[in-house]
DNA sequence: TAATCATGTTATAAAAATACAACATGTCAA
DNA sequence: TTGACATGTTGTATTTTTATAACATGATTA
């Protein structure tokens, strides 16, 4: 399995708000998949267990057997390794751009070049409407 | 729509190897639609694009057009903001497990105890091995 | 202005993800 | 050992995602 599938399989998995919530149920210490059912009442208890299984797949859940009872503990190591190898990344980018924006506000107004590809005009467009599309 | 919609959104959204890569190329600067496709050579030009309206309906792209060029630009800030509300404190949570852990390993051997749920047992095995499932 | 070019739109087939039902298995406790 | 319990497995219907085809539009330029 490439690089490539695992942080597809990581992203898919905090794609889906039941797992994020599984994970947040399980950051403070393991539990047992009944008592994660008790918690998730609006899922079925076979769809609790299916997102479980993705989040085990990726790494992310290592489950423990005891008895009868299965305990799902939390591995945080491959969002960990998500945030330094790919979102860091792009955060700092993130930060950058502002960073850049903030210089540019100190000199203000340029002449537009429209044979450039322009890169401050719409930068000026996120800063000033942070809104989402839709 | 919600915080978590949104969340589900950049993570699906991160969740396609096509999507990231798309990102990556217009990481340094926009790139017109047409020069993505020229790079992403084994996708088709309508499969690129709807992987850019998926981008963009996330805020990850924002779309400029000049004349009858489409211009997808960055817009990190959706990213930065999924580090510092999710990412970061699950990060945080993998390096403090680690670092628990070599306080453990100063420690070392301790009786198990049958009856809590057992933590630093799994912990352990997560350092000894860190090879994810299949 | 007519051909070309870059992009946009709509429809659709195939694949994957999601949610759940029904049934199966292994464990514990009386 | 027998019944309750926690979990596991298999199958399936529904929805969503992915990839592509076919056609449409609006801007350039010869």
């Amino acid at each position: 399995m490439s690089i490539e599938d695992t942080f597809d399989a990581l992203f898919k998995a905090l794609g889906h708000r039941a797992r994020r919530r599984i994970l947040d149920l399980i950051k403070d210490g393991p539990k047992t998949t009944g008592a994660l059912c008790e918690k998730l009442t609006d899922l079925d208890r076979c769809t609790v267990m299916q997102h479980l299984s993705v989040l085990e797949k990726t790494g992310l859940v290592v489950v423990e057997r005891r008895g009868r009872e299965r305990w799902n503990h939390l591995d945080a190591l491959p969002i960990h390794d998500v945030q330094k190898r790919w979102i860091g990344a792009y955060a700092a980018h993130a930060v950058a751009v502002i960073e850049s924006l903030d210089a540019l506000a100190e000199t203000d107004a340029q002449s537009p070049d429209i044979t450039a590809p322009p890169q401050a005009s719409i930068a000026m467009r996120q800063v000033g409407s942070r809104s989402k599309t839709s």
